[in-house]
DNA sequence: GGCCAGGTGTAAA
DNA sequence: TTTACACATGGC
């Protein structure tokens, strides 16, 4: 909590998910949630940038719709994703995840299963950390999402080794902070800030702004 | 031209 | 249970 609060003062609210360029939250449409779902699963091991004209594309062509979704040719699919890279498995996922989820009628349905998180896990394509970018950021509840920045991080700190198992990370939180999707939400962008902007670029840390407590861990 | 980006599934050892 | 590898584009 120390650590988070010295971060935000750092670097500010980071105005992640819900939906881009717009820093007043408000409440999530339908097509929100579903565009972060969309999102969440086109950014695997992808830039965000390369995600947005993906989804630009997803708009202009009423695809953030889930029967559109469902009932598109893959191979369409596929080339209107194409550059988020490794478009032709995309392409398969975001189809697999829309029938899935016109099984239950809506998402706003899906979102109230009782064990969503293993259902989310259990449709191809969907790993941890997608399933809990989807529960945190579209859902709206309480998930740490480990990602590789945390564990680039939390590893500097000395947490944790940078090959840590990724529930063994998320508990590390989930023990320590209050459970608010919200606080979660902005602690997990000012990880990824600060690793894009520090532990990575500059390696000997000197801009960074929990510079003491990140190095008497180490 | 090489390396990496908000991972996941599969198969062999 | 662990490790290796395929998937693929775009930015720096």
């Amino acid at each position: 909590m120390h650590i988070f609060s010295k971060l935000f003062s750092a670097f500010g609210p980071q105005h992640w998910w819900p939906i881009k360029g717009e820093y007043k939250p408000r409440k999530l449409s339908e097509q929100d949630r579903l565009e972060i779902c969309i999102g969440a699963i086109l950014t695997q091991n992808t830039s965000w940038k390369n995600v947005e004209k993906a989804l630009d594309n997803l708009h202009e062509n009423k695809l953030i719709d889930l029967k559109n979704l469902a009932n598109i040719k893959e191979q369409k699919l596929a080339e209107l994703i194409r550059c988020s890279g490794y478009y032709r498995q995309k392409a398969k996922k975001l189809k697999i995840f829309a029938q899935h989820v016109l099984k239950f009628g809506s998402l706003k349905i899906f979102f109230e299963q009782k064990n969503l998180r293993d259902n989310l896990l259990s449709i191809w394509g969907i790993g941890p950390e997608t399933a809990d970018s989807i529960i945190l950021y579209s859902a709206e509840k309480p998930v740490f999402v480990i990602d590789a920045y945390t564990k680039r991080i939390m590893s500097r700190f000395g947490v944790c080794k940078s090959d840590v198992d990724y529930h063994e990370l998320q508990g590390y939180f989930h023990e320590r902070l209050p459970e608010n999707h919200k606080l979660f939400n902005e602690c997990h962008a000012l990880f990824v800030e600060l690793a894009k902007r520090n532990c990575k670029k500059v390696p000997d840390c000197s801009s960074c702004p929990i510079k003491k407590s990140c190095q008497k861990q180490i």
